[in-house]
DNA sequence: GCCGTTTTCGGCCCGACTGTTTTCAGTCG
């Protein structure tokens, strides 16, 4: 049993406790407790040795409580717990609004134990007369369940990327010729309704009939598999013989502006394009590949993360598309945390993974002193760790390490440090973490104030959403870009997944302002710097190339890159 | 539930905001 493992359901217990009503300290025990946990090295060799309490945050109770499930992969509390507290109630904690103190006056006012309750109870006006549920309130809450009725359907990519690479992995053991992952997920869509795939075999309709004694619930529709995956997404296989299956891939993976753009190439070819492929005089054009079907049009095989129908096909006809970010590019871990705020790991910890993943250097940038809850740091923290960074730095040399801050955006577009300690950093991400309720006209003239000053290296995470639970604030996002554009700031794409903050359609708006993205990947332990896949593929949707990135710069260019706005 | 003692219980990271109050509880980051 992993370290995360245990760590999950001690965060599982802190959430039930939470929601059950339990002081919020002994829900905290558990939730520091998992961070520890998560930090601990050899837990199982520290339990059959029995030191878990050398472990700060972990007393007797709770070193029981380990050595029990790893010995038993069962904890009877937690067991106890969510068999108290219902599922619905679970997630009604997942909406914004809503905590566990609303959430219990729901429960034991008028009964409420889901979304689904508090929909219905919102609708026919039952919610007028709890205490603390004004009219303001009712109106957010309307929206955020909107927000969620919308969302529960949808997936983050990963998400959805694990469920299809568990069909993909299935259809290939079931004796599939080829078989590959279509739909918006093989466009790097950052959220997913649902999963497509395309398979090819010599005797389709033979496969068809085994891959759905293979998926339990599923149904056959001519040519295509229909079931649901392991986290209730509908999936769809297409199964066709292998002449069509670069055709039929092609038609799945494309958008339907891109299939449509498709079907005009083909038809001013005197082509047709239908559901195998294309069609010359009624004859079939085998395409083994994707690279045929496009060959077939006059077209380069487009990477699939672009085929969205927003210019590409004219662009590629017109002449070779730009080239797009690689993963491998990208030489700088930007944007990281450590212990000196909510961090995991010490800056040489962060550095050594840093090393070992192949970067040439790490810019670290904790909260700033507004930012209490994450143990933001004070100016003379913030120095102290500077010294620090430097003296790991000399150990690490030739590979570098850049000190700066993540600082606060204060209401008025203010920093939180002033000058003369933004100038003794290296470099500053300048972010929004509070007061998104400004007015459009407020938090646009908040973020052009940020972005004008002449320390911020970095707009961090510019728009505050949140994938699948939180909407942008309102702002005016085409003056932020402006402003970027004229101050040579930069604009962060963040690699965590659920703050890929900006959206991948504003991509070429900055690319064509010449706004310098930096792909920061926010990690707050060793394992999440080197995570930069999805973030790196939505850049690509974006069309950006290594040139538009700053992390992809060499440690001496970046340093300098990084200087360049303030002289 | 942990921790550090003022050794047997009180404090635990906190500041700002918001809406609902009419002095504060709940949420958020």
């Amino acid at each position: 049993m992993s370290n995360e493992e245990v760590a999950r359901a001690f965060r599982e217990i802190a959430a039930l406790l939470e929601l059950k009503g339990d002081s919020p300290f002994h829900a905290r025990a558990y939730e520091k407790a998992a961070d520890a946990i998560e930090r601990a090295g050899d837990l199982v060799g520290l339990a059959r040795e029995g030191r878990l309490t050398e472990i700060g945050g972990i007393g007797k109770g709770l070193a029981d409580k380990i050595g029990y499930f790893l010995a038993t992969g069962t904890i009877p509390m937690l067991d106890e717990l969510r068999k108290e507290i219902p599922k619905g109630v679970v997630e009604l904690a997942r909406i914004p609004g809503l905590g566990p103190g609303r959430i219990r006056a729901l429960r034991e006012s008028i009964g409420i134990e889901s979304p689904e309750d508090l929909q219905s109870a919102l609708a026919e006006g039952r919610l007028s007369g709890v205490k603390g549920f004004g009219p303001k309130l009712l109106e957010d809450l309307g929206r955020a369940l909107r927000l969620w009725t919308e969302s529960r359907g949808l997936r983050l990519h990963r998400a959805g990327r694990r469920d299809a690479e568990e069909v993909l992995g299935a259809l290939l053991a079931l004796g599939a010729a080829e078989a590959a992952i279509a739909g918006d997920l093989a466009r790097w869509r950052e959220i997913v309704g649902d999963l497509s795939l395309v398979a090819s075999h010599p005797s389709p309709s033979e496969f068809l009939a085994a891959a759905a004694s293979r998926f339990p619930g599923s149904m056959i529709e001519g040519t295509t598999l229909r079931f649901s995956s392991a986290s209730g997404l509908p999936v769809r296989v297409r199964v066709v013989p292998p002449s069509s299956f670069g055709a039929a891939l092609a038609l799945a993976v494309a958008s339907p502006a891109h299939r449509a753009a498709l079907e005009r190439l083909a038809e001013e070819r005197s082509l047709t394009l239908g559901e195998d492929g294309l069609l010359e005089e009624g004859r079939l054009l085998p395409a083994r590949d994707e690279a045929a079907l496009y060959a077939a049009l006059g077209l380069p095989l487009l990477p699939p993360e672009i085929r969205e129908g927003s210019g590409e096909i004219e662009a590629a006809l017109r002449g070779p598309l730009p080239g797009l970010l690689v993963r491998e590019e990208i030489r700088g871990a930007v944007h990281v945390h450590s212990a000196w705020s909510d961090g995991t790991a010490s800056i040489r910890e962060m550095a050594e993974k840093a090393i070992a993943l192949g970067f040439e250097y790490l810019a670290i940038a904790d909260h700033s002193r507004s930012a209490g809850y994450a143990g933001g740091l004070s100016i003379e923290r913030l120095l102290a760790q500077g010294e620090e960074a430097r003296s790991v730095a000399a150990e690490t040399a030739p590979f570098r390490i850049f000190h700066g801050v993540e600082s606060d955006i204060l209401a008025n577009g203010a920093l939180d440090y002033p000058d003369e300690i933004l100038e003794a950093l290296d470099f500053v991400v300048s972010s929004v973490h509070s007061r998104f309720g400004l007015s459009r006209e407020e938090q646009t003239a908040r973020l052009v104030a940020a972005v004008r000053n002449r320390f911020t290296t970095v707009l961090g995470h510019p728009s505050g959403r949140l994938l699948l639970t939180r909407e942008p604030y309102a702002f005016d996002a085409d003056a932020v870009w402006d402003a970027a554009a004229e101050t040579g700031t930069a604009v962060e794409l963040n690699a965590h997944e659920e703050r890929l903050d900006v959206d991948w359609r504003e991509l070429p708006k900055l690319r064509e302002r010449g706004v310098p993205i930096w792909i920061g990947s926010d990690a707050h332990a060793p394992d999440e710097m080197g995570d930069l896949d999805l973030a790196v593929h939505i850049a690509r949707k974006g069309w950006i190339g290594p040139c538009a990135v700053l992390n992809t710069l060499p440690a001496d260019a970046f340093a300098e890159a990084i200087r360049r706005k303030r002289r």
